[in-house]
RNA sequence: GGGCCGUUAGCUCAGUUGGCUAGAGCGCUGCCUUCACACGGCAGAGGUCACUGGUUCGAAUCCAGUACGGCCCA
């Protein structure tokens, strides 16, 4: 009979609406926050900037997430998977900016009566006017506003893909839940002395005009030159020559260093030198850090060049010079420290002057002087520079805020490494990147950014009767306060009148860095200090998933949070995907201009075949951008659209699946080997290689319909009665459902749109199947009676290839040869190999040593 | 310079603790419109497992080194 739920024709397009309509309605992926923390299974996603488009690397990864997600949802976990939405920074910042024509001034009181501009979204028009200058809370207003709208074109694209998320709860990184979590969690870093200020060199970008973070430093290889110059001996001390790349900073040498091995330099140690040009008198010292096989081995000190300027500073105890600015550029006036003179005037050439342009001046001026030792010879170093930034940082000292992670404390350092070892790595040898990144820390998380948009440090200082801050008695907001935006709410005891007066208050300037928001979406998500009940049913997570390139960042940084906020793991599995290549093997990004939109593959190949390419991807493994792969997951769905039809058109399908009616040696063998199947694709998911789980279904799934139901069709037909061909009803129903399901967490909608054909309710809330279930009825048969079956059948149909027959063409007699024990087993599947095979007749067997065939085809008919 | 990962068919990749003749898909070649499926199916050709040594009865797999590629960090 029929079933009028199976189309005559079935076909995967309209899927994607149908079943996404049908989940939102009956909720199947909502949380049951009465389950406890033993029955949840609770993930970290990782929340997209959607001040961009999706490109397709977020289709791979959140892919993957989803996979697990299903998978533990049917092996019987309470799934949490919110989704949250981050457009909190810079790229946020300058997009608004341009958008609405406007730009944020802090020091501007809230205007509770500030309406967005009429033209906004139009570059033209806004071209032609100023830019309007808003408060910070209008400004945030203005970005939600905006960030509105790309989430739920985000939203729309992951519904599309099928991902399980709960839609009911998510969270956008600025808005008043997130940063109220961040500010709290700051506060209570500041109470437990796990954040602090310090006045401090840090490293500066010009131009945005912002401290950045070691996290966020990128090595870039930049043309330089070496300038040999002349250092001229104070006293006993000889002339010392020495290579520096920037000459311009000369006015900011505080002493020249070597090795202490050096024997080139011995006489000097101790010693006193004076700089070309400034005739400032420094000292010779020494440090391990000096290289002495670099330039002439002994290097100038400078307040500050690099990094390593900043350590010999600190552990040489050595005055403090600058000359470079915040903006980048030279100060106008000559600092105290350079002696009146010839040496002012040389300073006054640079005054105001980019590095860049420094350089060249001086190298004149040294030149003209004779103190430079032929012309610069031009090499290529690295070069440090924001990530988001195109011009080299600079140092500058400053007052920060910071949050201890172990880059300056060995205690720390070691606890924070060894949370690692409480986490599970997949891949495993991600964990080696996490440990290496904290060994190499040197120095705290400096989360101060002199950015407008973000979440403010929530923080105000009083002023003295001279109107100076005090920075060391910060005005602390109570809990119930937040969140606060320093800039236009008051502390306590204080009023607005008094912003900025002396005996009065200031803001706090700066913003947090994104990080230090997104380092708690652990804590945002699951209910952290605002929903005790179900932070206890979530906390701490089972897996985030993200990409490997970030572990410095986000992981790690995440990991410092949970370690002072509950002294724990933020979750107990880190899962590192992998990029996406394109088919150039580089990685497909934003800036590189190699980005595939996800919406037209969605259209193309549907969803379900844009998974299945994605979750061939193995974690934290590259994979290639390959619509090849799409193409064999769609030509996969179409072939579990029919397949299923056929099967469920044998017999009475609403009599449902007996287990006791399968009687048949190749049936049950076949339900042997899909038990082991089903072993196999537990364990993988168990492990997070959904990779792998994907790969052995589906290789037994084609093996299924190429193989097994060919073997089955005549009998199923009831060719060999009814008793027969119920056996091969029963087990083909079996083994449909239990594909169905090991298929479900990749393709989510074409199976559910099969399981609806014979089976009520989602096969997304449907059990996980069991190896024991398959096994009961496959009685021990082992899998050798189908594996027999398959290879009598494959010998005849090559036969017939190779006489380039068509494949129905009758077997008049056939002759099978092979080792006694698969002779046997032939025998009990004969009638199935006989029937799929168009065999007519089979002649007793010969023994030989492999199995194989003689065959007597039907003659050739000459019409 | 240090560390991690990789190198298997023209392409993309599997290959569990060493074990018959190294696998899959795509592509290629040939055959077949078969009563679930031409948005199909069947079959075939194609590899010195990067290289060099070592351990072993036996190595794609373990060890050492080399080369190339990628990533992270100095």
């Amino acid at each position: 009979m029929s079933d009028s739920r199976i189309p005559d024709k079935p076909d995967l397009a309209g899927l994607e609406d149908k079943w996404d309509a049908v989940w939102d309605d009956t909720g199947i992926y909502h949380f049951d926050a009465t389950k406890t923390r033993d029955e949840v299974f609770a993930i970290d996603t990782p929340p997209p900037t959607v001040s961009g488009s999706l490109h397709v690397g977020h289709v791979f990864s959140y892919t993957h997430t989803d996979t697990i997600a299903r998978y533990q949802r049917m092996a019987g976990s309470e799934v949490f998977y919110p989704m949250g939405w981050d457009d909190n920074g810079l790229p946020t910042e300058r997009r608004v900016q341009n958008y609405f024509g406007v730009r944020c001034d802090p020091s501007l009181p809230f205007d509770p009566d500030f309406a967005a501009p009429d033209d906004a979204g139009d570059p033209k028009a806004i071209g032609k006017r100023p830019t309007i200058a808003v408060s910070r809370p209008n400004f945030i207003e203005l970005c939600v506003q905006l960030t509105v709208e790309d989430e739920k074109a985000f939203e729309g694209l992951f519904r599309r893909l099928g991902l399980s998320v709960d839609w009911t709860r998510t969270y956008e990184t600025i808005n008043d839940h997130c940063r109220r979590i961040s500010q709290l969690a700051f506060l209570d870093n500041l109470n437990a002395g796990q954040a602090y200020q310090i006045e401090a060199p840090s490293l500066w970008d010009v131009t945005f005009q912002t401290a950045v973070a070691q996290a966020e430093l990128e090595d870039k290889e930049m043309p330089g030159a070496y300038h040999k110059l002349r250092f001229a001996g104070v006293g006993d001390t000889p002339d010392i020559w020495i290579d520096t790349t920037r000459p311009e900073l000369v006015p900011a040498c505080v002493a020249l260093v070597a090795h202490p091995d050096d024997e080139r330099y011995q006489p000097y140690f101790g010693g006193t030198v004076s700089s070309p040009l400034f005739r400032v008198e420094v000292p010779v010292v020494t440090h391990e850090l000096a290289q002495p096989d670099k330039g002439t081995g002994i290097a100038m000190i400078c307040t500050f060049g690099d990094t390593t300027d900043v350590t010999w500073w600190r552990e040489l105890d050595l005055p403090v010079r600058t000359v470079i600015q915040r903006d980048g550029k030279f100060a106008a006036e000559t600092p105290d420290w350079i002696p009146e003179g010839g040496a002012t005037e040389a300073y006054q050439r640079l005054a105001g002057l980019r590095s860049k342009n420094a350089q060249d001046e001086i190298a004149a001026m040294l030149a003209e002087a004779g103190e430079m030792d032929g012309d610069p010879r031009p090499i290529t170093h690295p070069v440090k520079f924001f990530e988001k930034g195109d011009k080299p940082l600079e140092i500058v000292s400053s007052r920060q805020w910071y949050i201890r992670n172990g880059g300056r404390g060995d205690d720390l350092r070691q606890a924070l490494i060894d949370r690692g070892d409480e986490m599970n790595w997949v891949p495993s040898y991600m964990q080696t990147r996490y440990t290496s990144w904290i060994e190499g820390l040197n120095g705290d998380w400096l989360i101060s950014r002199q950015r407008f948009f973000g979440v403010p440090i929530p923080l105000w200082y009083p002023l003295d009767a001279t109107g100076e801050p005090v920075w060391g008695q910060p005005l602390v907001p109570s809990e119930d306060q937040l969140p606060i935006d320093p800039s236009t709410d008051v502390p306590g005891g204080y009023d607005e009148a008094q912003r900025g007066q002396a005996d009065g208050f200031m803001g706090e300037p700066d913003i947090m860095d994104t990080w230090a928001t997104s380092s708690l979406t652990p804590q945002i998500a699951t209910g952290w200090r605002t929903d005790e009940d179900l932070y206890a049913r979530t906390f701490p997570m089972d897996v985030r998933p993200q990409a490997h390139d970030i572990i410095r960042t986000w992981l790690f940084s995440t990991v410092v949070r949970a370690h002072f906020d509950a002294d724990t793991i933020p979750w107990k599995n880190c899962a590192l995907s992998g990029w996406i290549l394109d088919p150039d093997r580089k990685k497909m990004s934003k800036s590189k201009g190699n980005v595939v939109v996800p919406t037209e593959l969605l259209e193309q190949y549907g969803s379900d075949a844009v998974r299945y390419w994605a979750s061939s991807g193995r974690p934290g493994t590259d994979t290639a951008f390959d619509e090849g792969q799409m193409k064999i997951g769609r030509r996969l769905s179409i072939k579990l659209l029919n397949a299923s039809k056929f099967v469920l058109g044998f017999g009475d399908t609403s009599e449902g699946i007996d287990s006791g009616k399968v009687t048949d040696a190749i049936d049950r063998s076949m339900l042997d080997r899909l038990g082991d199947l089903v072993d196999e694709a537990t364990t993988a998911f168990d492990g997070f290689d959904y990779a792998r789980s994907l790969e052995r279904t589906e290789s037994f799934f084609w093996w299924f319909t190429d193989n097994y139901m060919e073997l089955v069709k005549a009998r199923a037909y009831g060719e060999y009665g009814d008793d027969r061909a119920a056996s091969a009803h029963h087990a083909l129903r079996m083994a449909l459902s239990t594909l169905h399901r090991l298929l479900a967490p990749f393709l989510p909608f074409v199976t559910e749109e099969v399981w609806s054909w014979w089976q009520d309710g989602s096969i997304h809330r449907a059990a996980w199947p069991t190896a024991a279930e398959l096994r009961e009825p496959a009685a021990g048969t082992g899998s050798a009676a189908c594996d027999v079956a398959t290879n009598a059948l494959v010998i005849v149909r090559r036969e017939k290839s190779e006489a380039k027959r068509k494949l129905r063409t009758a077997v008049l007699e056939a002759t099978f040869s092979g080792p006694a024990g698969e002779l046997a087993l032939l025998d009990q599947v004969i009638d199935d190999v006989k029937a799929a095979g168009v065999i007519h007749a089979v002649n007793p067997h010969d023994e030989g040593t492999k199995l194989s065939v003689a065959v007597e085809l039907e003659p050739e008919e000459t019409a």
